[in-house]
DNA sequence: GTATATTAGATGCAAACGTATATATCTCGA
DNA sequence: TCGAGATATATACGTTTGCATCTAATATAC
């Protein structure tokens, strides 16, 4: 039976292969002379602050979506405030939290980068899929990512390891 | 005429959420205690070795695979080499260069951490997709990064770019 | 065949990162 | 309501990273 042999081979070939487009495509867009405004981190974060709905989010919220530690998405915060892009609120209910916002500078250098970054993005993908490709690599991905983060709240990994330290 | 946007609109949000994927399935690939004892970036390293025809690969080839600098693989590999697992060789036919190599200890370790990491690979991936949602997968992410490695040998950006720098 | 440009890696140094831990706040049971 | 544990963020400190630059070797032009 090589049927679970092939199974773990597709699985890691499709891991590795997302890993290795991220890493070119990231390269690619990594030469964006834009970029040496705001490291493509701090970029992100600014990113995420300006998608969200109420303009706040709480830096464990952006440690979601960044590939840092907490630590040093608070000291990311902190650079990007002492620059003048972002500002820190207390939350009224959880005076243990902060609650990150953009400064209209900081919306103004999101917008700005952004255009050159959505450009970039736009010329690379549509150079290697079709819209539709697009539309089913968005599927996939965000399946994928769906099926992990649900993983968090219930672990269902290796029975009996009750308490799984979190990064 | 609105299809210009929503194209852009499809190809940003087709690679922010392959991005995002790639960073949620990363931090739970890197909960494994394994990575104690190599770091994922050094494991990386010895991967990228472990998988090569000749076994041996240039500085620069590793660099085309690892999201890192040149003068970050240079010392990367420095540390892997003070820890007996891998081994420098001058290539005969260009001396400027460097071919690294894994030695028993590095390849063995490979092993070892290669092993768990699958593991974990193909429980995360098989938790969000089926097969045939992995073979596509697979097929999308290799089809974007062989556009974006082609790009580098033939830039076909913005017009009358002569010289490009490279990272 | 020598000068010049280019390419492959290495090194100095400041900035950024991760691990471990501290601090402040909240939550929940006795 | 009071204390034990959990949660959110900050800080200390050693390590790793990136940028700029340097050296050595190869390619190219003249």
């Amino acid at each position: 039976m090589t049927s679970a042999a092939a199974h773990r081979r597709l699985a890691t070939e499709a891991w590795e292969s997302l890993l290795r487009s991220q890493v070119a495509v990231m390269r690619e867009l990594h030469k964006e002379p834009i970029f040496k405004k705001v490291g493509s981190r701090e970029y992100d974060v600014l990113f995420n602050l300006s998608r969200c709905p109420t303009g706040w989010l709480r830096l464990n919220e952006l440690n979601d979506n960044v590939l840092l530690t907490q630590p040093s998405i608070s000291r990311l915060v902190e650079r990007l405030e002492a620059r003048g892009l972002v500002q820190r609120r207390t939350p009224d209910d959880d005076r243990r939290g902060v609650l990150i916002g953009l400064t209209e500078a900081g919306a103004a250098l999101q917008k700005e980068v952004g255009r050159a970054h959505v450009r970039n993005i736009m010329n690379l993908m549509e150079e290697g899929l079709s819209d539709a490709e697009m539309q089913t690599l968005l599927e996939l991905t965000g399946k994928l990512r769906e099926a992990v983060a649900g993983r968090a709240a219930a672990p269902a990994d290796e029975a009996a390891t009750p308490a799984t330290s979190a990064t």
